[in-house]
RNA sequence: GUGGACGUAGCUCAGUCGGUAGAGCUCAGGAUUGUGAUUCCUGCGGUCGAGGGUUCGAUCCCCUUCGUCCACCCCA
């Protein structure tokens, strides 16, 4: 019988890896908490007419991504390939963004059919923050500061750099995407395959083609400087202030276009050369149009997405996981003799350990085994300090307690001790605070 | 969707110019009958990714397929 494998580009995280994980999202929660935004959760199956009409009909993702199906009654449904578009449609249903303001952020898995590499597959988590209802670079700033202090907190701001665009309002984008059409229909011929595809599709995307020759063409076509409205202008100059004035560095980069149709303005993406090939670890903008789009009211609104596994990537390959992410254990009971009270007399004690030292990952060796093999497991899950009750602990009512490492001895200095059961919770207490 | 590399034990890999396979680690037991992380010994563990073809015989050669990795495309 074929063995059922998980799904291509859908990956199990495992026991040795979910640690990190918890350490990411832990450390985020509390940063965007300290931040003011509250957390929202959407589900993962969307209308498919949602993400049409908010990524866009003639991007990548919606025309060759998106994981769609029927549901039974016929509804065209689709596995969510990002955030911002359930997320706008959850506050604007909720009646979230009607007058006021609001600071979202969610997670969980996205979607996207695509061809699994490194840093890259088909069910791929991200963390999302948005701000809906302001207007100004304040809050483009705050949320740019948002990302930075997590790079900080993490440990990899040396190893990020923050590259930031203005696409100026939906108008200019537009005279802007004519003007270039003109020019480079002139050189259509010379251009390379995917540029002249682009052509009809998505010519702002041209502007960051590899190819040298497509580069010369561009270098002298339009400038969408020439084209971007006074207000976008200024919206940017301010926020670039703003973010000087923190001390976050920048690099402007004229060619960074999202592939997601909803943004202008502000656009911009944290890049690390510590990936490969995917080297995009966060990326965001403003989509001031988008909730009009689904059927709001005009709402500003400005957001990012990170990808976690990146992210994990990121810290892991940099060794920048603090050790104590991946402490196992602090205590290892072991229940070795042939007592038929042990192991009532064994589970009581580590049930009252439990109680006294909250936090602590206590481990009661479950399936026997010799003293000697138990202790090989105590030493595998790393513990600090193992608890051995044995017959002569049993009759004698006590316990005997070992330090497994030699820079954690116990009062005394020794090794290992025997002691009253009812003086192990404190003993163990004073030792692990 | 396109291209390249690769699939041998739970893991990391060796190997057979075609005669159905080995090491290290892990795990279990022992040397040390109540004491781990060192050492030594023993043992468990494989339809050599799957299917087909050539052959007396295929893990090895050929075809197909599935999967993994990396890159392109695109993106978090």
């Amino acid at each position: 019988m074929a063995k059922i494998q998980a799904i291509r580009g859908m990956n199990d995280i495992l026991p040795a890896d979910t640690p990190v994980w918890q350490y990411l999202e832990e450390t985020v929660r509390k940063l965007v908490s300290s931040y003011g935004f509250s957390e929202i959760r959407m589900p993962t199956v969307e209308k498919t007419e949602l993400f049409k009409r908010s990524i866009g009909e003639v991007t990548d993702i919606v025309e060759k991504e998106m994981y769609t199906f029927e549901d039974r009654n016929g509804d065209s449904l689709t596995l969510r390939p990002e955030g911002t578009a359930g997320c706008v449609r959850a506050a604007e249903e909720h009646g979230l963004l009607y007058n006021q303001i609001q600071r979202l952020w969610y997670t969980g898995p996205m979607f996207r059919h695509e061809r699994p590499q490194k840093g890259r597959y088909r069910q791929f988590h991200q963390i999302g923050v948005e701000a809906f209802g302001m207007n100004g670079p304040d809050i483009d700033a705050e949320v740019i500061c948002l990302t930075a202090r997590l790079w900080e907190a993490l440990g990899v701001a040396d190893s990020v750099e923050l590259q930031i665009n203005s696409l100026g309002s939906a108008a200019a984008r537009q005279t802007y995407r004519e003007a270039l059409i003109a020019y480079l229909s002139g050189y259509k011929d010379q251009l390379d395959e995917d540029s002249q595809r682009r052509l009809d599709s998505n010519p702002l995307r041209i502007l960051d083609s590899k190819s040298a020759q497509t580069q010369e063409i561009l270098n002298s076509a339009p400038d969408f400087q020439d084209f971007i409205d006074a207000e976008s202008r200024q919206h940017f100059n301010e926020l670039l202030s703003l973010l000087d004035a923190v001390g976050i560095k920048y690099k402007i980069n004229p060619r960074l276009v999202r592939g997601l149709d909803y943004y202008g303005k502000t656009v911009f993406e944290w890049v690390t050369e510590s990936l490969g090939s995917q080297g995009t670890v966060c990326a965001g903008g403003r989509y001031d149009g988008l909730v009009e789009q689904l059927g709001g009211k005009p709402t500003p609104a400005v957001g990012f997405a990170m990808g976690v596994e990146r992210l994990v990537l990121l810290i892991t390959t940099l060794a920048r996981v603090p050790d104590y992410v991946n402490a196992f254990s602090d205590v290892y009971v072991i229940v070795a003799g042939a007592n038929a009270g042990l192991p009532a007399y064994s589970l009581s004690i580590t049930e009252v350990l439990r109680k006294a030292l909250p936090g602590c990952r206590i481990v009661l060796n479950c399936g026997g085994g010799s003293l000697k093999s138990q202790m090989k497991k105590a030493d595998k899950e790393n513990a600090a300090y193992a608890v051995i009750i044995g017959d002569d602990e049993y009759s004698d009512k006590n316990v005997s307690v070992k330090s497994m490492r030699k820079d954690r001895l116990l009062p005394g200095g020794d090794m290992q001790m025997k002691i009253e059961k009812s003086a192990l919770a404190g003993l163990l207490q004073s030792l692990l605070k």
